[in-house]
DNA sequence: CGACGTCCATGCCATCAGGTTATAGACGCA
DNA sequence: TGCGTCTATAACCTGATGGCATGGACGTCG
């Protein structure tokens, strides 16, 4: 019996959302036509998967069984999609890079610099990752190595090296009282409205929202973003204050935005990272030691 | 990324025989159709995956890692129905068997009715495979149990009650000289063609072949097919002769076949075979024990 | 108690994907 | 050089699928 992977994602989500008017809005399609793209599931499989009602859409049992596989197959498709498109850069002499914006900021040159010099011929291909990704698309074998802020879900499936850290400021629109301060201690922070990555990308966002640092104060979140420019006009809007790295200052310098200084909270580390199963192969040990090599300067210091 | 499985199940076609004309036909698609789902499913996935030549296709190093994982995915995939249909089954209150044509004849009946004596309210489905699956299902989780003929390709895989054994005959055509003959020694029929089931049915194929027990000799295979009136009528037609179990004789009487007791080959036994996810389900393990009960008449004995 | 909001289901229409047949084009082989 | 065997392309047609508008059932709130 045939699928297509479509099917099964729209399955998951109502399986999820409890409902086909959510899960529609989520997957950008009208509730009448995931309406019938679960029919036509149900048909194909031959099993009622939902019992309807005015409440929203309740798994059967059989439903169950499904939903408790259907994510570890797709799953599983992405992977083995990820490691064909990892095959076709190394015939085609590319290694594709993840990275978060503002990862590595100015070292992202000298890496690629140093390993343009390490292997004649290849070629880096940059992928910039949304926030709702922290592991910039390595967890789906999308890309052959990435470089990240620790920590990221998922850390304890890959290898990683941690590159450099670098003191974590804040964000905060220009007219905010505080920002006329030069440094600011992060208690004074505790009790702003902060703009936070999605819920799921779990510890991530905790640590972008200090939460190990915040004595017992609630967050609170004034707005959720994925993306650099989403992110600046909240800040800039006033929903909310946010920790961002050092470097930010000059990567995301923006009229009505200043960075400043925070004392009382930890460094931010930026590391790269590597699946386990890239761990023989030569390009990706290459450009693993392009990263340290770049710790100590463009030039390099002794690896 | 999205694909329908049939697209992967074209690609696996196309891998394994190396040309879209021959798997096209075995697919019962067109060719220029085939052309175009290889080329959809490469455009989706973004990749090469053939290089054409006026030999063939032939995979690329990132088709080969896609075919490498293919397989296992549609495999997972096909599992995760049949549980899912399971599920609706033991929802339902049906239980899914399969049976190989000739399996477990008038034993049958018996394993039915005792079944539904212990469980009242439930129904059996009994579901006919092709030899062309001598699992019955059972592979594929399609059914939650099975009624078949030992050995059969999968069998170390799942559970496995020995119900009794019968003497193999010979079915041959009324007019084949050996047909007056009370009994045959298989030695006298080593050479002539047989009717056989499809190659990749293995180690079944061979015991039906008798391979064991030919001293040698080569098996001449005279037609191939895998539902019981192509094998009665290729039989009758005279394409070759084929071992069947003594009750095939009662089952698949017709006009213009014969069947003879042979001496010098072992005895077929039948089976009950169950997944051994199924080993605590409480309804298997009741057909299973009906089947078992059923073994020493209708009756019964002691369990 | 009735109006309203919130669900999911359905009808209609336009569009597009996918199949089939026929044919072209490339190449090996006799 | 002509034939057979591949795959690719063109033209056509059918059917699947999505969007919009709307219907019907049910709970909720004033």
């Amino acid at each position: 019996m045939d699928v297509d992977t479509r099917l099964l994602r729209s399955f998951v989500a109502v399986a999820e959302d409890g409902s086909l008017t959510r899960a529609a809005e989520r997957l950008f399609v009208s509730q009448p036509a995931l309406t019938r793209q679960i029919k036509q599931l149900e048909d194909r499989v031959g099993v009622r998967l939902f019992t309807r009602s005015q409440t929203g859409m309740v798994l059967t049992a059989p439903g169950r069984v499904l939903a408790a596989r259907v994510p570890d197959l797709l799953a599983e498709w992405d992977r083995a999609l990820g490691e064909t498109k990892g095959a076709a850069g190394r015939a085609a002499r590319v290694l594709r890079v993840g990275f978060l914006a503002s990862a590595a900021n100015e070292a992202t040159q000298h890496i690629v610099a140093e390993f343009a010099r390490r292997r004649p011929g290849w070629r880096v291909e940059m992928r910039q990752a949304s926030w709702a990704d922290p592991s910039a698309g390595l967890a789906d074998g999308d890309v052959d190595a990435a470089l990240l802020r620790l920590p990221f879900p998922g850390q304890d499936a890959v290898r990683v090296e941690v590159l450099f850290s670098e003191p974590r400021w804040i964000a905060l629109p220009e007219a905010h009282p505080l920002a006329v301060r030069e440094r600011i201690p992060f208690r004074d922070l505790r009790d702003e409205p902060f703009v936070a990555a999605p819920p799921r990308t779990g510890a991530w966002r905790d640590y972008w929202l200090a939460a190990d640092e915040r004595d017992g104060h609630p967050v609170r979140v004034g707005a959720v973003t994925d993306q650099p420019d989403e992110w600046l006009s909240a800040i800039a809007n006033g929903y909310g204050i946010a920790l961002a790295p050092e470097s930010a200052a000059r990567y995301y310098a923006r009229p009505g935005i200043t960075y400043r200084p925070v004392t009382g909270v930890s460094p931010s580390r930026v590391g790269v990272a590597w699946p386990a199963s890239a761990d023989a192969d030569p390009v990706v040990r290459d450009f693993v030691r392009s990263c340290l090599n770049s710790r100590q300067g463009p030039q390099g210091g002794p690896v």
